[in-house]
DNA sequence: AAATCGGGCAACCGCGCGCAG
DNA sequence: CCTGCGCGCGGTTGCCCGATT
């Protein structure tokens, strides 16, 4: 059973607000404030879902917003925190008075990330391009799958091949556990009551790390990615936190170490990911051998939804 | 002048989390 | 402990408008 919709969807407005919107709603909250949301529209007499009149002020209304371009001291400052939070909006936004979430990942996404690639940067990993050409440029190639039996997870080789000049994949790996133990201790300064800050001296591993943090390395080499998550299965053992929710996926993965964890771990990824809309693209990924040697195939990377 | 393209931004959507009953 | 609800967040969509052809 899903979860029900918070309003009655066919008699709400959607689309941009108007003047006599706003003007309603703003006399509403600062009359009232902004407590619970949801009776908002029909205090205000709006027929608008309470979610949207929420946006509506925290993004546009609310007092005290900036609404003029960002300084180079902010850019900056986003910049920073972008390397050291990712993508968490809400936190960067915090540190810029004024400022909103969405104003802060709009002018990322249409701004920002474009600077620092036109300046040899990667926006994702905050690395230097040329860095990610060279480890890309030294994959590893992957045998290809046996032709009877095989499951996905079976597709993954417990050790990964070791090529000549090939970037140790462990380097990676502890990249994102300083990166992440990073993350962590900035979290905890800016937001000590955010989840998850400084709960835990142990790295966790967690697939949205991976997604952020590989991108463009996925992007060119899916199956190295695909090689880090086993790794980290085996490295990682217990450690990680992957799937915080679905404590099915986690119950698959503890102790690892040997090729069946290594696999659940794999499997336990797949079976949260459908969740998320993933688990065709990992589907779509392993079926297809031409990722085993190294492209050539119809199915591009920009297909898959990978590229930019 | 009209059509097309692309960037920027506001708004929507879906999910996770926390809390109260 | 379970369920329902509200809130907040990040990702995505779609519209608007200026630039270009």
């Amino acid at each position: 059973m899903g979860r029900p919709p918070c309003c009655d969807k066919a008699n709400v407005k959607k689309g941009p607000w108007t003047a006599e919107e706003d003007a309603k709603l703003l006399a509403y909250t600062s009359n009232h404030g902004t407590g619970n949301w949801t009776s908002v529209p029909q205090r205000a007499g709006l027929k608008r879902c309470g979610k949207s009149c929420r946006l509506r002020y925290t993004n546009y209304l609310r007092p005290n917003l900036k609404h003029e371009n960002f300084t180079q001291e902010e850019e900056e400052l986003i910049v920073t925190l972008h390397a050291m939070l990712g993508s968490r909006w809400s936190l960067i936004a915090n540190q810029l008075p004024g400022r909103t979430d969405n104003d802060v990942k709009n002018y990322w996404n249409t701004k920002l990330s474009k600077k620092l690639r036109q300046r040899g940067i990667d926006p994702i990993t905050h690395r230097p391009i040329a860095d990610l050409m060279q480890s890309i440029g030294t994959l590893a190639i992957r045998p290809p799958p046996s032709a009877a039996g095989a499951s996905s997870s079976s597709y993954l080789p417990v050790n990964p091949p070791a090529a000549p000049g090939l970037q140790p994949l462990h380097d990676d790996v502890k990249y994102h556990t300083v990166l992440n133990q990073q993350q962590q201790q900035v979290i905890t300064l800016l937001d000590p009551d955010a989840p998850g800050a400084a709960a835990s001296p142990e790295h966790q591993l967690k697939w949205s790390d991976f997604l952020a943090d590989d991108a463009a390395a996925l992007e060119a080499a899916p199956q190295v990615v695909l090689g880090q998550y086993q790794e980290a299965a085996v490295a990682g053992g217990g450690a990680h936190a992957y799937g915080d929710t679905d404590s099915t996926a986690a119950d698959g993965v503890g102790g690892g170490g040997d090729d069946s964890a290594a696999s659940a771990f794999i499997d336990a990824m797949l079976d949260s990911d459908k969740k998320m809309g993933v688990d065709q693209l990992i589907a779509d990924l392993l079926a297809d051998p031409a990722y085993y040697y190294g492209g050539g195939s119809s199915s591009s990377t920009s297909e898959l939804g990978w590229g930019c």
